[in-house]
DNA sequence: TCCGGAACCGTTTTT
DNA sequence: CGGTTCCGGA
């Protein structure tokens, strides 16, 4: 450890020994394994500042990645704090995405895009993936290309670039995806445009590339310090990102914890902080394990259901803040009465005098949240939902900037595909197509073809004056780029294109919020001080601003939540099937119970003075009734942290306290359905049996999907948990 | 081209 | 059940 001379300073001082511990470790590899409320954000933080006080780095050899931006703010907040109020200028804060486009703007050329690429997003990519099946006339019924998008983006999760694609995942679709992946690819270097996760393939390419040895090496000695939050969501390609930088100095410090690692269904690897200390030689593991949040029959209970887990670094987490109460949990007989009973314990806290801001309702999926609501309005209980759509992904702000990316560079068929009919000028899907058709027979851009044909008799004389006007418009726009004012410019796009009165005929509600997000977007813009660096942090940065208005209850997913802490949580909807959710075991076994289980782990968490968990027995899906058993975590919460209690004739607990999970009515328990199998335990050739289609031969695995000929009825595509292996 | 009814399908979410 | 997407008719 480092001898600071001088007497221990303020910011140290108010931290626990782990926590300082962690702090001044500041050579070689250190993995801080943070808890839930052990005050993760404070350690990294002060060890920003520290490095800088001690003058240990300059903020120009500092690289510190989080996930959000929402963490890249408030570190950065946090950390001028600690200075005493004064802002760090030059140094690389920010998230994954944000870092790796600022590194790839500089480093374009090496990977054959201009520094003036455009970032698509989920929308674009789709569209693109759609164009290439259509022109390579492939069923896009048969192949959903969101499907196939999401091969794609897993495969670059794992940095596979479409040549390496392991040979068993090359059978995925039938072939058909990695040969996608391979044309989007090639499109996408024509388009000058990444995706997501391109952001960080292409810089990986380049820092393994010998013959750009040099920009490697530039960052080496640029980064003598890097910090990296919440590790447990890091996916292969950030990980391999972090180590090729981290070969530099060898001081990486990354903070997470493994307990909480629930976005593996979106690529992220928990066996990336499960294998610190093997991955970087030397490395220091320290635990934070004292939690400032919790009482200690919450934490008892979460620590209960976590340690069910194979997979884990393992820690235990304690607190000074008192016994507290016990975790409660209420049986209910359907999704209604749940909603009502919650209702009437907010209100009951309510009457106790605490503020609504202080209890949350955290649930496993969306579709839970509209009985809450529907209570709520009627017992007149104000609530917000958080995790609406973002600002940046609303279909106006969406047209909005497809109509200042054509201006920029016209060349962005996507974004021109997008908003061509839109105000709908009479250009339809056939006019489009033949468009599309005449630029890829020529290897040019959708603009270029528009221009060529626009001369034309290929497109009728209707759409011919159509879009020569809207051409002429753009090029009319882009001259005035040169010396009009970004903001100005955009307001006269959206007015003279007929995107603002298309709006305004709208006479709705929405229609006039969507014409104030408009208005927003436009004055967001004047804060950045071009065009260009406006659109970088538009698909990047950009948020909607929250709303966090007095007193609201708030209703959010168990995701949404990390992070976050309430006196009072209430976990609606513990039932097997619902959560842990029927489908992430189906596609992923144990890992993806254990996910799930680090999600009721989160739950709890949260809460500061009462969590109250609860589960119906029936529940309605989709329009049908189900019946529904208690959650495998409710019993897995030790009985000595939890209070259980059931109303009436609810089937699952006895009020007694001890689960029986049936009523007196004679059923016996039917059995849980199993875990699915180990994929790999189904190969080509392997003889197999269905209860329904009998026995077959298994010709083709995709994921958990089989491709079965059954010896009665045939080929049928049948998922792996209904088969048996004989 | 556009609109409306039928068919379909259904976690979790950031960048 | 409710939203989104797709296809067929005007």
């Amino acid at each position: 450890m480092s001898a600071v001379p001088q007497a221990t300073p303020p910011y140290l001082q108010a931290l626990n020994e782990p926590q300082r511990q962690a702090v001044q470790a500041l050579d070689g590899p250190l993995l801080v394994l943070a808890g839930a409320g052990t005050g993760k954000t404070r350690v990294l933080t002060t060890r920003l500042a520290h490095l800088l006080v001690t003058g240990r780095a300059r903020p120009g050899e500092i690289l510190a990645v989080t996930f959000t931006n929402k963490a890249a703010q408030e570190m950065k907040h946090r950390v001028s704090d600690l200075l005493g109020g004064q802002t760090v200028e030059g140094w690389w804060l920010g998230t994954f995405h944000s870092i790796a486009a600022r590194m790839l703007r500089i480093h374009a050329e090496a990977v054959g895009l201009t520094s003036q690429f455009t970032i698509l997003d989920t929308d674009d990519q789709i569209r693109l993936i759609k164009q290439l099946m259509e022109a390579a006339q492939i069923d896009v019924k048969k192949n959903p290309p969101k499907a196939i998008l999401s091969q794609i983006d897993r495969w670059k999760d794992k940095a596979y670039t479409p040549d390496i694609v392991p040979a068993e995942d090359q059978q995925s679709y039938d072939g058909l995806a990695v040969r996608l992946y391979c044309q989007y690819q090639a499109r996408l270097k024509i388009l000058n445009a990444c995706d997501f996760g391109d952001l960080m393939l292409h810089m990986i390419t380049i820092f393994k590339n010998p013959d750009h040895a040099d920009i490697l090496q530039g960052y080496h000695s640029r980064f003598r310090y890097i910090m990296v939050d919440e590790y447990q969501d890091t996916n292969v390609a950030q990980y391999l990102w972090l180590r090729l930088l981290a070969w530099g100095s060898n001081n990486i410090c990354c903070v997470g914890d493994d307990d909480q690692s629930i976005y593996g269904w979106r690529g992220a690897e928990v066996g990336n902080i499960l294998r610190f200390e093997r991955d970087f030689e030397g490395a220091t593991l320290i635990r934070l394990e004292q939690n400032y949040r919790s009482t200690a029959h919450i934490l008892s209970a979460a620590d209960g259901v976590i340690a069910h887990n194979e997979n884990r670094l393992g820690k235990t987490l304690w607190s000074d803040r008192g016994e507290g109460e016990k975790v409660v949990i209420h049986g209910l007989w359907d999704g209604d009465a749940e909603a009502r009973w919650v209702g009437e314990q907010i209100e009951q806290l309510q009457r106790q005098g605490i503020s609504l801001n202080e209890v949350a309702i955290l649930v496993r999926a969306g579709f839970q949240m509209r009985e809450f609501e529907e209570r709520f309005i009627t017992l007149g209980i104000p609530y917000r939902v958080v995790g609406g759509p973002r600002f940046y992904e609303r279909m106006e702000i969406r047209d909005a900037l497809a109509y200042f990316r054509v201006v920029l560079q016209p060349n962005d068929d996507l974004a021109l595909e997008r908003i061509i009919n839109t105000p709908k000028r009479g250009i339809g899907q056939s006019t489009v197509q033949s468009l599309y058709a005449y630029a890829r027979a020529q290897a040019i851009s959708l603009h270029e073809a528009v221009l060529q044909l626009c001369d034309t008799d290929e497109i009728k004389p209707k759409q011919r004056t159509t879009l020569k006007t809207l051409m002429l418009d753009f090029e009319r726009w882009r001259g005035l780029a040169q010396n009009t004012p970004h903001p100005e410019l955009a307001g006269i796009v959206l007015d003279e294109s007929g995107y603002t009165a298309m709006w305004q005929a709208d006479k709705s509600l929405e229609g006039q919020g969507r014409l104030d997000n408009l208005k927003e977007l436009v004055s967001a813009m004047a804060e950045f001080e071009s065009f260009e660096t406006f659109m970088e942090h538009v698909s990047l940065v950009l948020d909607a601003a929250e709303n966090r208005q007095e007193d609201q209850a708030t209703i959010m997913t168990l995701h949404g939540a990390k992070g976050l802490e309430f006196d009072h949580v209430f976990l609606p909807g513990w039932e097997e099937g619902l959560f842990p959710s029927q489908r992430s075991m189906d596609e992923n076994g144990l890992k993806g119970l254990e996910e799930e289980r680090r999600l009721a782990y989160v739950g709890l968490t949260r809460a500061r003075v009462t969590a109250c968990v609860t589960h119906v027995s029936n529940r309605r899906m989709y329009g049908n009734w189900v019946n529904a058993l208690p959650s495998r975590f409710c019993e897995e919460i030790p009985d000595d942290h939890k209070d259980m209690t059931a109303d009436t004739g609810v089937y699952g607990f006895n009020p007694a306290g001890r689960s029986s999970h049936w009523d007196s009515s004679g059923f016996s328990l039917p059995p849980r359905r199993a875990i699915a199998a180990e994929t790999d335990a189904f190969t080509p050739q392997c003889r197999v049996s269905h209860d329904q289609f009998g026995q077959g031969t298994v010709i083709h695995v995709d994921g958990n999907k089989l491709d079965v000929i059954f010896d009665t009825v045939g080929r049928k595509r049948v998922m792996s948990r209904f088969l048996t292996k004989l």
